[in-house]
DNA sequence: GTCACGAACTGATACAGGTCAGTTTTCGGA
DNA sequence: TCCGAAAACTGACCTGTATCAGTTCGTGAC
């Protein structure tokens, strides 16, 4: 049984039996967090990383405002507060959305890899700049797409995410995220996500109702929303 | 002679005499790029990757609806185009600014490098971290930051960055971005930046003029723009 | 010295999205 | 089956930023 890590990190480097077995190694200390907990929390030193194993974590930043944005959302496979490890304080927040479980990681666990199994840490790289590719397409939404293309733009990538990990396909997903979280992540307002999703509805486009994300037209969300998973989809390992 | 990505890794991983070797090993093919010239270009096959040695670069993506947004600025010592390497096809533009000194990298050397010197491959995925926590708070700005706030913070980030690599300070620094790029980068129109331009200057926080950027009062400036270095300032190296 | 051209700057007006202040729906628990 | 709380939803009104359509400034070329 391959872990959800192994399966991504696969799409990227074909894995050799050596490697897979130290990526099982990652799954030692297992833990498990209630929907609400902070795993990761801003500021704080000398932080744990993780391996999402199974359930919905977001990212998030607080503002003096009282506002928050949240940057990501982690599905199974993804790595949560790497970069919080690499630094010396977390620059983030971590939130459990579901009941979540997790590996944890400390950073001598990564050196050690690399050091052993070079290959990984080049797979890792290319975990982290996938997670920054993301980021980028979520920043370029926020700051040049209007609010319903904004949102068909990211609730297609978080469908192409699921997929990839078999959780979702061109017809929907399951979706655990309120229209409040959906507001914080795309930088508006919870009243007019909700008339976006209205909108969305009414045209035949997308049905987003509690804990389900229905395509309605896939092809038509598709330009309206300007959506290329080039970033996401591998085709197949590049290393072999 | 330290190159200015061996300072910046430095300041993340002490490094040894081979490890610098293996840097300095990457400076090997060098080419230079006039203003305006796109390194990287959306959607190429087969992209090279770059360490920026001297000059300014924009990274950002064109949208269908005509506008762009810049989502980075690479300085000396940066990386260019990683991403690029990593995935199949490049997701984004990257254009100098000025005329501008680079190294080309392949992503064999950089296998290869991580093969020989595994904590070289650490501090490559901290420096890949550290340019995604600058995306994340780019992100923040323009998601939950109102016109202000977001420019100031976005001028003091730079500031910042510069003055690692040794190229500002606390008073200010010399600046090739016109009033458009701003825009760009900001998720604004020309025409607010140049009105927001003014409230800064007119409040004794900031001036912008061509070239060059003069902080008036960088203690309110911080205060404004809730600013904080903590992700940028590593205050020695973790790794030793 | 003046021409030309891009960058900087400006006022008037439009509109996307925010804010306020609710009502309605859903759903788990007693 | 009723209750309470959270999520979803709504209309009225407000505001930050965009857009349009210019003018002014600065600088290098001739």
């Amino acid at each position: 049984m391959d872990s959800p890590l192994a399966r991504k990190l696969g799409a990227f480097v074909a894995l050799t039996e050596k490697e897979l077995a130290v990526l099982e190694g990652f799954h030692q200390r297992r833990r498990s967090f209630e929907p609400g907990v902070d795993l990761v929390r801003q500021g704080q030193l000398g932080q744990l990383a993780y391996i999402l194993a199974d359930g919905w974590v977001c990212s998030y930043k607080l503002l003096p405002n009282g506002t928050r944005q949240i940057v990501d959302f982690q599905v199974p496979g993804d790595f949560l507060g790497l970069r919080s490890v690499l630094f010396r304080t977390s620059d983030h927040n971590a939130e459990a959305m579901t009941t979540v479980e997790v590996s944890e990681v400390s950073s001598v666990d990564l050196i050690d890899a690399f050091a052993n199994t070079p290959r990984l840490a080049t797979a890792v790289l290319w975990a982290t700049s996938r997670d920054e590719a993301m980021v980028v397409e979520h920043l370029i939404g926020i700051g040049r797409r209007n609010a319903m293309e904004r949102t068909a733009h990211f609730l297609l990538e978080l469908g192409a995410r699921l997929e990839l990990v078999g959780l979702g396909t061109k017809r929907g997903y399951a979706c655990p995220l309120s229209q409040y979280m959906l507001a914080d992540a795309l930088g508006l307002s919870a009243v007019h996500i909700n008339r976006v999703l209205r909108q969305l509805r009414e045209e035949g486009l997308l049905t987003f109702r509690t804990g389900q994300v229905i395509f309605d037209d896939f092809e038509r969300l598709l330009k309206l929303a300007d959506f290329d998973i080039a970033y996401l989809d591998q085709d197949g390992p590049l290393l072999r």
